[in-house]
DNA sequence: ATTGGAAATTAGCCTTTTTTAAGATTTTTT
DNA sequence: AAAAAATCTTAAAAAAGGCTAATTTCCAAT
């Protein structure tokens, strides 16, 4: 509450948005896996959320507050914008961003923040292409997936979802293929839920898991 | 020990050698002055921090060994090349820029570390004029503080010393009145311990806590 | 050599964030 | 409806990093 530096606190509300953003139904034990905490663990800090008003429960779905959404949309703000300077600005390997981004998002203050979006131009999305909360220039969102689109069809990549950017093996088979915002793709074929695609580095397999984190348009 | 995420030491083995680096002998009474922490308090870090062999005691005296070190220059190092991100590139207000880098000492990684050092140009200072540590374009230090300087001499700034940093009001002053390393400035008076100076943007007067923390040469 | 003040230590306690183990509920599936 | 699976809760505890108050130790100056 005193000084505004509360990391875990953050984790938490970013994860109950994320988590929501994907369409989910947020419980606990939704966020036991996506923050790798014992039930014991999330319930003791959910409750606090809660008796400190940045949550409500409904049932057992978890729904962030004004102040709850508020809080969550800064961090995951300052993660996309962190990202973006790391990326775009340090020259940081496209596989190494998130997890950088996922400490610094908790150290970032309101003035840098502003300053980031200056010297960014105010991005609309993060190198994976995920929205960055409050920007102006925004994008109408695709909901397609690689999985999902026919073989032959010719795509657009669009972005990476949340759930597969932890992953740094995908996230390097990603990169090291090309398969990144903006890049054009073919789907070859699509057999026991592996997905062949031709990309700008040539032609690549990914497992099912990871096509369905690859959004298309 | 785990996963090299530990703030709380690397602020202690920091402040260790920063405090020994203005020539005083390090006690923990020192420490508990610098840290804003209670003598059991530090009593028990540095307790622990000998036990896991970062430092070794003599008399009072705390003594980093080469593993302190390391982790000390580190951070230093950290600090200082964020406190160059910060200033020359987020375009972050002077006075601001140490206790931003305060926290983000403790988040950047070995990878961003070299890259902020490439981006950079492996820059010898900080912006306040203290040493990188590890950089290869050191330059000799200097030791003469603006109150010590003659009425009437013409100096350049060279640093700002750590004990001033931390104050924001000081920092501010210093900030407007254009007395940054590089600036050219003439001492005008030395009454009471106030000292004047004439500066790039007019002329200022410096209570002697803060003329002691203006290196020049 | 003594002694006064600074420094260090001991003892006891608090809060936060985490754990394991076990029990109680719900939901879902057969 | 009964059984199985998933979810949530309670209880007990530990590790880290803090605190205050009281006591002891040390150094340095008279």
């Amino acid at each position: 509450m005193s000084d505004g530096f509360h990391p875990p606190l953050e984790e938490y509300l970013s994860a109950i948005l994320e988590l929501g953003s994907d369409g989910t139904p947020v419980i606990s034990a939704r966020l036991c896996e996506h923050l790798a905490r014992s039930a014991p663990t999330v319930k003791e800090m959910v409750d606090r959320l809660e008796d400190d008003g940045y949550v409500i429960r409904e049932g057992r779905r978890l729904i962030l507050t004004d102040a709850g959404t508020e809080v969550a949309e800064r961090v995951v703000r300052r993660h996309r914008l962190a990202e973006r300077l790391l990326h775009d600005v340090i020259g940081l390997e496209w596989h190494k961003v998130h997890a950088e981004a996922g400490r610094w998002e908790h150290v970032i203050s309101d003035d840098v923040e502003q300053k980031l979006i200056t010297l960014l131009d105010d991005p609309a999305t993060c190198p994976h292409g995920n929205l960055i909360p409050g920007s102006r220039s925004s994008t109408p969102e695709p909901k397609t997936t690689l999985l999902e689109s026919a073989v032959g069809s010719n795509m657009e990549i669009v972005r990476i979802a949340e759930s597969i950017e932890h992953d740094d093996e995908i996230m390097l088979l990603l990169g090291t293929a090309g398969l990144t915002p903006g890049a054009m793709v073919t789907v070859t074929s699509l057999k026991a839920g592996v997905v062949s695609v031709d990309g700008p580095r040539g032609s690549t397999q990914l497992p099912g898991r990871c096509a369905q984190g690859v959004l298309v348009r």
